[in-house]
DNA sequence: GCCGTTTTCGGCCCGACTGTTTTCAGTCG
C-alpha cells in the first residue's frame, strides 16, 4: 500500500456509492445509510484507515458490520468491488443529469430506461426535439427547465455563480449578510430578523445565504428586500418571503413567520439538516413532532409555537444548543443531559500570538499593531515576522530579528498596560530544522513554526518534519498545521494523527490560525487535538491592524470544535499561559 | 444499511413546491 487513504477520500468513495446505488433504484433508506456513513467519516477526527485496519470502524455512528468491510476492502485493495460491480453497470452520464435541478434518481432513471439517455448531451437533444413529453411524468415544462439548466450549467463556467455546487467563504457571505440584514432592520415593517443557516453556525463555507424575519407588513418587507442594493435578481417572492441573488451571485433565500412562531422559524432555518432530522427523530420517540411552525404533542393533539429557540429546545428537554454545535455530531445527547460545554467567546481572549509587521510582510508598523491590540482590550500581542530564508517580503535575517527584538522592547516599555513580545513565525525547513541558530531562539519570548515551503513532499517526510519541530524545545506552537487553503488548497500530505501524538508528547501547543482562508487546524482536527490532550492557541495572523479582528473566524472554528477556555492558551494571562509551555 | 430504556424486526423528519397523473410522486432544503 502506497499511502493510507485520507478520510476525505473514504468519504467520497462512499459518497459515490451512495449515487450509484440510488441510480440502480436501491430503497431510498439504503442510500441514506451510505451518506451518513461518508459524513460521519469525513468529520471524523482520527484516520478511518487506521481504524478500519485495528477493525474498529464499526466504533464510528453510522457505520455498521457491512459498510464497515467494505472500508476495509477499500482500504487494502483501493476498491470496493459492489462499486466496481455499479459502474460497469451504470453510464457514467446518469450521475451528471441529477446535478440538474429537478431531476433526481428517479426521473433520471425513467428517461434512462424509456429513452436511453446516457448523457447530458443525449438529453439535451430529446429536450430540443421535444422528445421527452412522451415519457409519463414528463411535459413541455420539464423540457424547458432542461435547456434552461444546461445554458446555465454552461454559463457558469468562471462566470458570477461559478460553477454549480460551489461555495463562498463565510466571511465574504458574513460581510454580504450582515449588509442585508442592516437593511432589513431598518425597515418600519421589521419586528426581528436574523442571519441563519450555514452563516450562523459559522461553517467555513455557504452555499447561499438564510435571512428569518417577522413583519408587521410581510408584503413591504419582501419589497423592501427585493430592493435592496445588493440584489440583484430576484427569483421568486410572496407574502412568506422571496428568493433573489446578488450581484455576487450568492443566493439569498428570505423566509418571513408570524412573530409568535420566530423561534421554531430560527431553528428550523438555522440547520443543520442532519441537526434537524436528528432532533426530529428523537422527539417523535416522545410523541413530538417539530417542524417550522411548532412542536406538536401526539397524546393532546397541541402544536407549541416558539418566539425563541430557547422554548423549542426546553420543549425538547434539552438545554439550548449554541448554533455552532448544531451538526449532529453529539450535541443532542449532550444537551439531553446537561453536558454540552461551556464554549469559548471572542470575550476569554487575552492576547494575539501571531502577527506580521512591516519588518516582513505586514502592512504597518509594532507600534500600530501594538496599539490597534490595546484597542482590543489584549493583555498581550507577539510579533510573529517571518523568518530569514525564503522571502516573503523582506527576509528577516539574524541581525534583522536582533534589532526587531530590541524595537519591541521599546515599544512594550512605552505601552504600559500591554505587554509586547519579541517573537518570529520560523521556517520550519524540509529536514524539520529551524531558520534561525538556538542561541538566538533563546531570546525570543515566543516562537512559531510553520511550514512555507516544500510542500510536494511525501506524506513520511512532511510528518517526520513536523515532528522533528515539535520536538525542538523552543518551539511554543506550530502554525497552521496542515497548510490547507479553503476551496484553494488541500493541506500537504500529512499524518494528523501522528502530528496530534506527537504535539501532545512533546508539550507543543497546535494552533488554530483564524485567518478566514485558512481556520487551521479545521474544527474537526481541533476536537480531535484536545481529546488527545494537546492544548490549542488561537491566533489572528493578521498582517494589519484591521485583521486582528479575524480572531472571530477562529472563535468559531474552536467553538464548532467544542472547546473550552480551558483548552485554549491565550485565554489565560501571559504569566499563566507561560507556565503552560514545555520550555 | 443502520439501529434499539417502548423494537434484533420494522421502523427510519417535516413541509413547500412543482408539474402534471384529476389525487400525488418526486425533488428540494
Amino acid at each position: 500500500m502506497a499511502r493510507t487513504l485520507k478520510n476525505a477520500e473514504i468519504a467520497a468513495a462512499f459518497e459515490e456509492l451512495a449515487t450509484l446505488y440510488e441510480l440502480d433504484g436501491a430503497v431510498v433508506y439504503r442510500v441514506l445509510a451510505y451518506r451518513n456513513a461518508a459524513k460521519s467519516i469525513r468529520e471524523s477526527g482520527v484516520s478511518v484507515a487506521d481504524m478500519a485496519a485495528q477493525g474498529r470502524a464499526e466504533e464510528l455512528a453510522g457505520i455498521g458490520r457491512t459498510i464497515a468491510e467494505k472500508i476495509q476492502a477499500l482500504v487494502e485493495t483501493g476498491g470496493i468491488p459492489a462499486a466496481e460491480k455499479l459502474k460497469a453497470k451504470i453510464p457514467p452520464g446518469l450521475v451528471e443529469i441529477t446535478r440538474i435541478p429537478g431531476l433526481g434518481p428517479k426521473r433520471t432513471r425513467r428517461l434512462h430506461k424509456e429513452l436511453g439517455i446516457e448523457s447530458l448531451d443525449e438529453l439535451r437533444k430529446a429536450a430540443e426535439e421535444g422528445r421527452m413529453r412522451a415519457v409519463p411524468g414528463f411535459g413541455t415544462k420539464a423540457e424547458e427547465n432542461v435547456l434552461a439548466a444546461l445554458a446555465a450549467g454552461a454559463d457558469t463556467h468562471g462566470g458570477a455563480g461559478g460553477p454549480p455546487g460551489s461555495r463562498t467563504l463565510l466571511s465574504h457571505a458574513l460581510a454580504l449578510g450582515l449588509e442585508l440584514l442592516e437593511g432589513l432592520r431598518e425597515h418600519e415593517a421589521a419586528l426581528r430578523v436574523e442571519l441563519a443557516g450555514s452563516a450562523r453556525r459559522w461553517e467555513e463555507t455557504c452555499k447561499d445565504l438564510d435571512i428569518v424575519a417577522a413583519a408587521s407588513d410581510p408584503r413591504a418587507l419582501v419589497k423592501a428586500f427585493t430592493r435592496l442594493p445588493a440584489i440583484d435578481e430576484v427569483t421568486t417572492s410572496g407574502e412568506a418571503g422571496a428568493k433573489a441573488i446578488t450581484h455576487q451571485g450568492l443566493p439569498v433565500d428570505l423566509r418571513i413567520v408570524p412573530e409568535h412562531c420566530f423561534g421554531n422559524l430560527l431553528q428550523h432555518f438555522t440547520g443543520s439538516a442532519r441537526h434537524n432530522e436528528a432532533l426530529r427523530t428523537e422527539a417523535v420517540k416522545r410523541g413530538l413532532h417539530v417542524s417550522e411552525y411548532g412542536v406538536t404533542d401526539d397524546s393532546t393533539g397541541q402544536t407549541h409555537a416558539c418566539s425563541s429557540e430557547e422554548e423549542v429546545y426546553d420543549l425538547l428537554g434539552m438545554a439550548y444548543v449554541p448554533p455552532e454545535l448544531r451538526e449532529n455530531r453529539g450535541e443532542l445527547a449532550a444537551a439531553r443531559e446537561g453536558a454540552l460545554p461551556a464554549l469559548v467567546r471572542i470575550e476569554d481572549v487575552r492576547g494575539d500570538l501571531h502577527c506580521h509587521t512591516t519588518a516582513s510582510d505586514g502592512r504597518q508598523s509594532i507600534r500600530q499593531m501594538a496599539e490597534a491590540a490595546r484597542g482590543r482590550g489584549y493583555e498581550y500581542l507577539a510579533i510573529t515576522d517571518h523568518s530569514a530564508t525564503h522571502g516573503f517580503g523582506n527576509h528577516v535575517s539574524p541581525d534583522d530579528l536582533r534589532r526587531q527584538i530590541e524595537r519591541v522592547a521599546e515599544v512594550d516599555g512605552e505601552l504600559g498596560d500591554l505587554r509586547v513580545l519579541a517573537g518570529s513565525e520560523v521556517n520550519v525547513l524540509p529536514d524539520g530544522s529551524l531558520d534561525y541558530e538556538d542561541e538566538l531562539l533563546a531570546e525570543l519570548d515566543w516562537v512559531v513554526a510553520s511550514v512555507h515551503t516544500s510542500f510536494g513532499m511525501s506524506e513520511s517526510g512532511m510528518t517526520e518534519r513536523m515532528t522533528t519541530a515539535m520536538e525542538h524545545p523552543l518551539v511554543d506552537v506550530i502554525g497552521h498545521p496542515t497548510g490547507r487553503l479553503i476551496g484553494r488548497r488541500e493541506g500537504y500530505e500529512l499524518d494528523v494523527d501522528r502530528l496530534i501524538e506527537v504535539a501532545a508528547q512533546t508539550g507543543t501547543f497546535l494552533e488554530i490560525n483564524a485567518n478566514p482562508n485558512r481556520r487551521d487546524l479545521s474544527d474537526v482536527y481541533a476536537r480531535a487535538a484536545v481529546a488527545a490532550g494537546v492544548t490549542i492557541v488561537i491566533d489572528s495572523d493578521a498582517h494589519g491592524t484591521e485583521t486582528l479582528a479575524n480572531m472571530r473566524y477562529g472563535i468559531a472554528t474552536a467553538r464548532r470544535a467544542w472547546l473550552t477556555p480551558a483548552n485554549v492558551a491565550n485565554t489565560r494571562s501571559w504569566a499563566q499561559l507561560c507556565k503552560l509551555r514545555k520550555r
